[in-house]
DNA sequence: GAGTGGTCTAGACCACCGG
DNA sequence: CGGTGGTCTAGACCACTCA
């Protein structure tokens, strides 16, 4: 049996017993299963806050394991901002409210894993020449055939932001109905195309009076937004937005982890 | 001569001269000076935007560097969002405009890298019992003594944020030049607190009257909001931060990135 | 089938920290 | 000094993509 001393004592450690799921053969790799089940452990309090982890080696030793991949596993949570790592001392639990990451995905997942029902009202759907800008940014020639969207979305019913999208002519075939009951990433995905990097920028400005009607909201009234440009895992753009929020009823949430 | 072909041809590629100053005796890791390189190269068009990269393979036979180490310095920059790999494919510049990437640096900091003189004004400093939040986000007893501060900062002269902070009563002996004079990770750095982690939530609403006056905006206009809580390399909150922004002077610029 | 990145192993030596 | 994480090596096999 292991131990892992917490800093003034040296008891025996739950831990011994969280990685008897590991599957070796199966398509999921061993660093993400490892992460995932260490994940699982600090969400539901086995590997309380503070906590100082086994070490390395021994890990590896008990579970068959090499140490690169045992420290591959590791590194995830270190970069998700649950697990400190301190040369000469040891990887801690970092002590924290729980907090939810911050990914690359649309504001519709983000809705549905936060258990607020996401709809969305297509207000504009056109093809339309791209101006300077779009066209930049897509990297298009000026004046070609661009997809331009702008969609109202709810949270539960309430209007929540305003979204405005340009996309490469060859996403017009996307179908209204899919923007109607599909986040934008999610009919993407579902035609092959994978989002792998993207910029944002967020700011805030007063409200347009259409932006107030659309989202209940005086004209000049704080709103958040943001502007964001996605790019394929060929790194072709893909995808330019504009949007704005309800400031009240959303925000931004992210970790930032010290290289 | 080693060649990278763009997906037509197999052009010689000028890569073969980058790497002549990698010091393997020096203190800077290897992936760490590879990653350097690249992204110099990325940066000042030695790699063009879209390029094919090196395979890592032949890459490290080449510099004589094993294919993991390589395979690190790559994933540095994939982090970044500088490049996309794809299984079967390779490796490729991602195809963007210039955007700075998001780090954790606190403000003061990061108005000198965008070379915008930075300046704060003391508003507050006191040192008051803690209420019932500010207490539970810094883990330390309700009523206890903390830290907190008031600050306004300028850029090139221009009052650009109001930053309201607590910190455990340990920093009360931060020197009120210190804070006049530097940025508050700079101090708490300086005093050897290296913060790892950070958690925050960006969002907009309309000013207060005191902000408005102290950021020469009207009352209600949108100003961008941020709530920090910083921890140190040993998991304890160190910093929470409040603070808002003139809008129309600051956003916040990321880069996000697909698992 | 050839070439690419994705994963994993089994070691090695070093730098830093604490007692 | 022993224990920890940080770096690096030299291989291996696999999954995927394209011709």
């Amino acid at each position: 049996m292991s131990t892992t001393g917490n800093g003034e004592v040296g008891e025996p450690l739950p831990t011994g017993d969280l990685f008897l799921r590991l599957d070796r053969s199966g398509r999921i790799p061993l660093y993400y299963q490892i992460a995932e089940i260490i994940e699982a452990a600090i969400a539901d309090g086995t590997l309380p806050t503070g906590i100082r982890l086994e070490n390395e080696v021994s890990l590896g030793e008990r579970l068959g394991i090499s140490r690169p991949t045992i420290r591959r596993a590791i590194q995830e949570l270190v970069n998700k901002g649950l697990l400190v790592r301190r040369r000469g001392i040891g990887t801690q639990v970092v002590q924290r409210p729980v907090t939810r990451k911050f990914e690359l995905s649309g504001l519709y997942d983000d809705l549905l894993r936060g258990s607020r029902n996401p709809t969305t009202d297509l207000l504009v759907r056109e093809v339309v020449p791209a101006d300077a800008e779009t066209a930049k940014i897509l990297s298009v020639p000026e004046g070609v055939d661009v997809l331009h969207l702008r969609r109202l979305r709810y949270a539960d019913g309430v209007p929540l932001a305003v979204l405005e999208n340009s996309l490469p002519i060859e996403f017009a075939s996307i179908a209204d109905d899919d923007l109607r009951t599909r986040g934008l990433y999610g009919v993407l995905q579902g035609r092959g195309t994978q989002i792998s990097v993207a910029y944002q920028q967020v700011g805030a400005r007063g409200a347009t009076a259409e932006e107030g009607r659309l989202l209940g909201i005086p004209e000049g009234a704080a709103v958040l937004t943001m502007e964001r440009t996605a790019y394929n895992n060929d790194g072709r753009a893909v995808e330019f937005g504009r949007h704005c929020y309800r400031p009240d009823l959303y925000s931004f949430e992210m970790t930032l982890v010290n290289s």
